[in-house]
Formats: C-alpha cells, sequence, structure tokens
DNA sequence: TTGTACGCGTTATCAA
DNA sequence: TTGATAACGCGTACAA
C-alpha cells in the first residue's frame, strides 16, 4: 500500500475515495448532491466516511465553493436580554439553513464595531447582521468592496434605504408617549441611552418629542439624560431627573434596564410609582413583568426579528431578492408603572 | 498587460504583488512576519494593500495555515441569562487574543446538541468549549479523531479527568442546603431541571441530599420535580411541590429562572415567602435581586468563568499546557427569600 | 454514473 | 532579503 495515507492525521476526501474504491470526486458528490451519484455507490462511500469519521476541511471546501456558510452578527453585548433573545432566534434560523453563526460585540462602541466587522469580514463571512443604522460610512463602504451581504436589523426607517429589518422605533415610542400624555402627564422627562452613534436611542427620544408636539406643547420641555446602559446606570439617572426637575411626572426609558434602575432609585427616595412618578420601559423583556410595579413598555417581538433577519439574508445571499426591507409590528403594554398625573 | 489581474473581483495576494512588483511570497511575509523582509520593500507593498483594500481570504488561509483562529461554543440557550454572560466574557477575551467566536446552541437537546459539534467543527474551530460533562461518548471521539481540543466549562467535578474550568456544583448546593437546614427547615423539596443528560442539574440535586445525610436525615426523603427550563414551569413545578407534598416549607431550584417561577407561584397561592414556605435560586443572575422578595441563591462568577474558558482554550491550543482544570469559588447569596422554618 | 485534472489563494520550503 | 514553486483539500468542468 502506497503512504499516500497519512493514518495518523485527519482523514480527507482522498482517504475516503482510497476506502470505498471510487475517485474523490464520487465522494464530494456523495456529499453534495447524493442524487447524483449511485445508489450502491453512495451507500459504499457513506460507509466509508462514517467508518474514517470523516469531516470536510473547511479551509479547502471554502476555497473551492468560494462560501463559508458562515454568517455573522455584530451586537453591543450579548449581556442585554433583548440581543441575546434576538441572536438566539437568528443562530436557530440559520442552523435550519446550514448555516452558522459567527459573533462578536460591540460594547456600545463605534471604533470597536468596525474592528470586529473587519475581523469577521477576514473570517470569511458569507453576509452580516448589523443593528442599528448608524455607524461611519467606511465600514458600508468596506462592506461593499469585499461584497458582504449587510442586513440592519433593530431599525426600521422609511427614510433609509439599505436593506433592514426591524421596527419604527420612534413611532413607537410617540404612540407610548400619547398615552403617557393621555394620563395627564405635562412634565415629561426622558432617560436615554447615548444617542451618538445610536439611532435607536435617538429615534426614541425623538418620538417622545414628536408627541409633546402633537399636543401643542414644545419638544424643547423634554428633560433628557443620557446614561450608558445598566440597573445601577438608571439609578443615577433617575435621581438626577428628579434633583434638577422635580416637578417630573412621568420618566420614559429608552429601555427596561434603564426604567428598572429608575424604579429601584424611586423606591429609595421614597417616591410611589406610580402616585408619584410614572415610568415607562422599551423592549418588554421578562424583568419588566417581574418588576416591582410591572413596567409599561414597548413589547418588541425580539424573536420574531432574529428570525426574519436570518431568512432575509439567506434570501439575499441566494440572489433571491436585493434590498428588502421589512417593518415589524411593536405593541404598548401597559402595565401598574404608569398611572395618572398626580394632582 | 495580461489579464491575470480580474479587475473586478476581490483583489488577492497575486494582484498586491503584482501591483508592489515584487513575488507573493513577499507580500505573505509583509503581512505575517514583516520584520522579515526590506524596509523599502515592505513600504511598498503595504502601500499596494491599502490602494487595492486588500484581505486575505479566509479559506485559503486556514487551508495553507492549517488553523482558522476560530474557536467555537455549543451551548445550551443564549436567552439563558447565566450563558449569556459566559458567553460574552468569553468572547470578549478571545477578541483580545485575536481568535473569533462560532457559536450553536443545543436547547437543552443532547441530540442536536452533537449535530452542532459536528457543525462547528466543519467550520473549522480550532477549539471547541462545551457545557457540563454529559454527553454521548461518540462526541467525545469524534473531537479526539478530529484533533479539535475541547474544554468544559461550568462543571468542576473532582473525579472527571477532561479539561475544565468551573465550580463544583454538587459542593455549593450542599453548602446551600446546609443553611437552610441550619434555618430549621425539615420538609426540603427541589425543583430541578431534567437531569438525564445535565450533571450540572443532578450534581445540585445530590448537593442537597448529602447536606440531608449529613445531619442525620434520610436523602429519600427529598422530594424532587424535574421540569424544563421558564419561569412558567417554574411556577407549575412549585404548586406540583405544594399540592403533592403539602408539609413543605422550603423549596429550592436549581436555578434562579425557576426560582422566581416559585415565587410567582407562591404570590398566587397566597403562601408567603419565607414566613410559610422559603425559596432558594443558583446562579445569582439579576432577577435574583430583583425578585420579590429577593432570592437567596449561590452566587457563581459567570463572567469569570467565560474569560478564563477562552484563557485555558487559548493555552490549550498553543500547546502551553495539557489537561489543566481549574475549579472557580462560588458562594452563598442569603437574602429575603429564605427564613426560618415555620411553628 | 463515474473519473480526470485543474483551479481556488495562501503558506512554507528551498534556492538564489 | 527575495523569488519560484510545491503543497494544502476540495469542487467542478469536462471527458469517458
Amino acid at each position: 500500500m502506497t503512504n499516500n495515507t497519512k493514518d495518523n492525521g485527519v482523514p480527507t476526501l482522498a482517504d475516503v475515495a482510497l476506502h470505498a474504491n471510487v475517485s474523490t470526486a464520487t465522494v464530494s458528490r456523495c456529499l453534495n448532491s447524493p442524487e447524483r451519484v449511485g445508489e450502491k455507490t453512495r451507500q459504499r462511500v457513506m460507509k466509508a466516511v462514517q467508518d474514517l469519521g470523516y469531516a470536510p476541511n473547511f479551509g479547502a471546501q471554502a476555497l473551492a465553493a468560494r462560501q463559508t456558510n458562515t454568517i455573522a452578527a455584530v451586537i453591543p453585548t450579548m449581556e442585554n436580554a433583548v440581543f441575546a433573545r434576538g441572536l438566539q432566534a437568528f443562530q436557530e434560523e440559520l442552523g435550519r439553513h446550514g448555516k452558522t453563526l459567527l459573533v462578536a460585540s460591540s460594547a456600545y462602541d463605534a471604533d470597536l464595531e468596525e474592528q470586529q466587522v473587519r475581523a469577521l469580514a477576514a473570517r470569511g463571512a458569507d453576509g452580516i447582521l448589523l443593528i442599528g443604522y448608524d455607524r461611519a460610512p467606511d465600514i458600508y463602504a468596506f462592506l461593499a468592496k469585499q461584497q458582504i451581504p449587510t442586513l440592519i436589523a433593530w431599525s426600521f426607517n422609511p427614510e433609509e434605504t439599505r436593506p433592514s429589518v426591524g421596527f419604527n422605533n420612534r413611532a413607537a415610542m410617540t404612540e407610548l408617549a400619547r398615552q403617557v400624555i393621555g394620563h395627564g402627564h405635562k412634565h415629561i422627562a426622558c432617560v436615554s441611552a447615548p444617542t451618538a452613534s445610536n439611532d435607536r436611542a435617538r429615534e426614541r427620544v425623538e418620538g417622545i418629542r414628536d408627541a409633546m408636539s402633537q399636543v401643542g406643547q414644545s419638544s424643547s420641555d423634554l428633560v433628557v439624560v443620557e446614561t450608558p446602559y445598566g440597573i445601577e446606570t438608571g439609578e443615577r439617572a433617575f435621581r438626577q431627573v428628579m434633583t434638577e426637575s422635580p416637578r417630573t411626572t412621568a420618566v420614559m426609558c429608552v429601555n427596561d434596564v434603564l426604567a428598572v434602575g429608575a424604579l429601584r432609585a424611586a423606591r429609595e427616595m421614597g417616591i410611589k410609582v406610580p402616585d408619584d412618578v410614572s415610568v415607562t420601559g422599551f423592549d418588554d423583556i421578562e424583568i419588566a413583568t417581574l418588576a416591582e410595579p410591572p413596567l409599561t413598555t414597548v413589547h418588541v417581538p425580539h424573536r420574531e426579528m432574529g428570525r426574519c433577519a436570518a431568512d432575509m439574508l439567506i434570501h439575499i445571499l441566494r440572489g433571491d431578492q436585493d434590498g428588502h426591507t421589512l417593518e415589524l409590528a411593536t405593541e404598548i403594554r401597559v402595565r401598574q408603572s404608569l398611572g395618572p398625573a398626580p394632582n
């Protein structure tokens, strides 16, 4: 027996071919288009594959097939339940289509995000999922040059043309703000995530302003405090709001986590929610219902968004459609943290 | 000009070489070991790289270099905050070392896990992280055959020999159970995740039994209800426990999510926690402190575990160490959900 | 239906 | 220091 089989190493196509007494081409066909091969031959080949414990070499496959069957996602952080949820659904749907998920996180940092995008592109991602529209133009340019299909999730903005799947952050927040205003609140404050490179947060803040304008109130009346993500930061922001603007009767937070922090701060300060001050969130993650009192918030279909994102990206990769955009519906969930304005 | 440069596509090493008037070997060296190349040449090459916007082809690189700088993890689900946390830290640390994370989830399903492991191996993972020891032997055999270094996380069992980083689930739960017993509880029940292929859950249940044995109580007295992961399932399990074993004064859950469900069920049933019944959890995720009353639980250093796992795997890949095992410390967090036994 | 043979883009070995 | 050139393992025309 000649030694073209290195029996110490990982088995290759050639090993399988030798074992099954066929050519490497036939083995390859067995694996990739089994219908193009004879029944008996296939059985023999598959048995050899089993016997040797063969698994294709990724590099070789990627090189020859010119695709990796790998799709990447850059998200702010998996510790935020909204992204964990969406990403989980995204991964499940990708799996159903034989794709694997490559993940990196940006920690809400624009520079880091750019690095991550480049790293994932360098890992041969066939397509990439990004959160929100806001980012430096050269990232988009790079992606275009590398010919990597890109999909935006979490945002839907009718004025943007890039393929995206998400919801109208601004309109959703406007609707919630209308309800707040409907409860008689005239002094509204907003606790927001940093809006600089985060169109989701920015649009939500704008959504509140829209609602205020609609009832003839000056949108510049809105008190806004920006703070990083976290329960503790939400606490501090709430304290700041109530200290600097003591007439505030409703604090609208751009996400549930900040809102939970606000609730906690309120309790510590002896402020009753919703009797003294109403608090609202955004996302409707589990803590929204666990909070005391339960949080009025905007329900976002995170799982559905993840699943749709996967489907869209796969369609785009297949060339079925170029640049569809999909808007998902949100829904206001009124719970006890929202009540009528005092007096 | 000959047409060996396909100026429509993504630039290759050869394009750069042509552009800089050097060989492909030199370009490769510039990129991988710049010190082995002349100053002037390097400048010229780097400029060409910039000009063309060259990025290496991943497949080719992986094929030639025989590694992908990619590390995989198979976790039950990212929707469980403990895994989301750990995975986030894992990914961050990998990133610091130039590695990228490939993710799949098993949904707590053994067969699915096996599929995922094979899929990730086929994606060229240089190493792989798995949760817990329990799985079919052929998965380990496959991984060995493919020569893919494997690390177990979330479990540390002195009797196991595989490389792992985790904590002693059994001992931690024993310690918590001792505290419960120390509060005078004699009728303890346990709400567990399915233990069939989950050594973490199984060990935690056993940990309670150990504590009972230590005080001379028969460990078969322990009432155990198994249920899938989730707040709602935790609710149902608590109802079942209190219906079938009404003398129960302490319900120890194997994780915080089930425990939060138990708290909710208790409230609905008019059972006071901790006056009538005490409830404990495990993990110490955010909802443990948000719950009403706050949950007594076992604090697990999830982030540290993720970070350490990344470090260990990287060391193993470098051949620095073969099969280290690392035990992390846990800590009991006593909060208001645990109180003295009634009467 | 099956086999031959070449190309994919990079790394690494050897000479020069 | 640089350049040829041979792997690397697989997919796929094309031929048989």
